[in-house]
DNA sequence: CTTACGGCCTGTACGC
DNA sequence: TGCGTACAGGCCGTAA
């Protein structure tokens, strides 16, 4: 479910939530989700106090003092829900794997039905050493990601456009939704070759790629303050998208007179303008 | 090295 | 109502 603007808004969530709160205790679910909970994970975490919280791609990162980092991600449908004070009334769910309680009373609890989510520990000042961390490629919101970098890396890819740019190695946290509204609003098609690019069109297509994840970050911070007040859970933000799901509606590019297509790659739905995209 | 594909899980929507 | 099928915002291991 999640991709890099939903996870920054988790982020944000938690940071303004749960910043400096202590762990009284922590209950994991039976079965673990993609991978099983680390040795002792519950004990370990017990008393520490998360104090920053950061994103990597689609990872979430916690810093929990001494007992390190708590590595997170959200996989398909991974999510977070902050319960603010009193637990008393709060019943755990089938598909909630695991359940902080802090000094005070509030609850976070990560409930993720598909259990395609990761949750681990990396020792103190090694977050960036975590395996699956270190292999990811440049934060396209950063300086790090360029029209350049694109470029050189895509230089005799043979790969569709599509798979390139959701192959994490080469940038960190698109997922199948902003892939698809990125190259829309590049004008490229998602079926051409990476290798096919001239550095115009990475120029384009890097600035599309921050231009989509800023516009949906913006939205989703929003979204989230509304439904944060509401009841404390975080939610994901709704957008406007361009193609995503507008499968035989018009296109919106101006002057566009196209209708979206889906067509799958590698197994996956890919929209797009046949019109306007080349 | 790159690329393609199946598998992991459960829930939901839809057609018959 | 029930049943089967397709699909879902991700990632990893394997094989070619």
């Amino acid at each position: 479910m999640p991709e890099l603007p939903e996870v920054e808004t988790v982020r944000r969530g938690l940071a303004d939530g749960l910043s400096g709160a202590r762990i009284y205790d922590v209950m994991l679910g039976a079965h673990g989700l993609r991978k099983p909970f680390p040795a002792n994970m519950a004990d370990r975490l017990q008393g520490a106090v998360m104090t920053a919280f950061r994103r990597r791609g689609k990872y979430l990162i916690i810093d929990v003092g001494e007992a390190g980092h708590i590595i997170a991600h959200l996989g398909m449908s991974g999510r977070f829900t902050i319960l603010p004070a009193d637990g008393r009334n709060w019943n755990r769910g089938k598909h909630d794997h695991a359940v902080f309680r802090f000094d005070g009373g509030g609850l976070l609890v990560y409930t993720d039905p598909r259990r395609f989510g990761i949750m681990d520990l990396s020792p103190p000042g090694e977050w960036e050493q975590y395996p699956a961390i270190a292999g990811l490629g440049p934060e396209p919101l950063e300086d790090g990601f360029n029209a350049k970098i694109l470029y050189q890396t895509a230089s005799n890819r043979r790969t569709p456009l599509k798979s390139f740019l959701l192959d994490q190695k080469i940038i960190a946290g698109l997922g199948n939704i902003y892939v698809c509204e990125a190259l829309h609003r590049a004008r490229l098609l998602p079926q051409r070759q990476a290798g096919s690019l001239k550095p115009r069109h990475t120029e384009i297509l890097a600035s599309t790629i921050k231009q989509v994840l800023t516009e949906a970050i913006a939205a989703g911070g929003s979204t989230l303050k509304d439904y944060a007040h509401a009841d404390g859970e975080l939610g994901y933000f709704q957008h406007q998208f361009a193609v995503y799901g507008r499968d035989g509606q018009n296109c919106k590019t101006p002057g566009c007179n196209g209708i979206v297509e889906r067509m799958v790659q590698s197994g996956r739905s890919t929209f797009f303008c046949p019109s306007c995209q080349q």
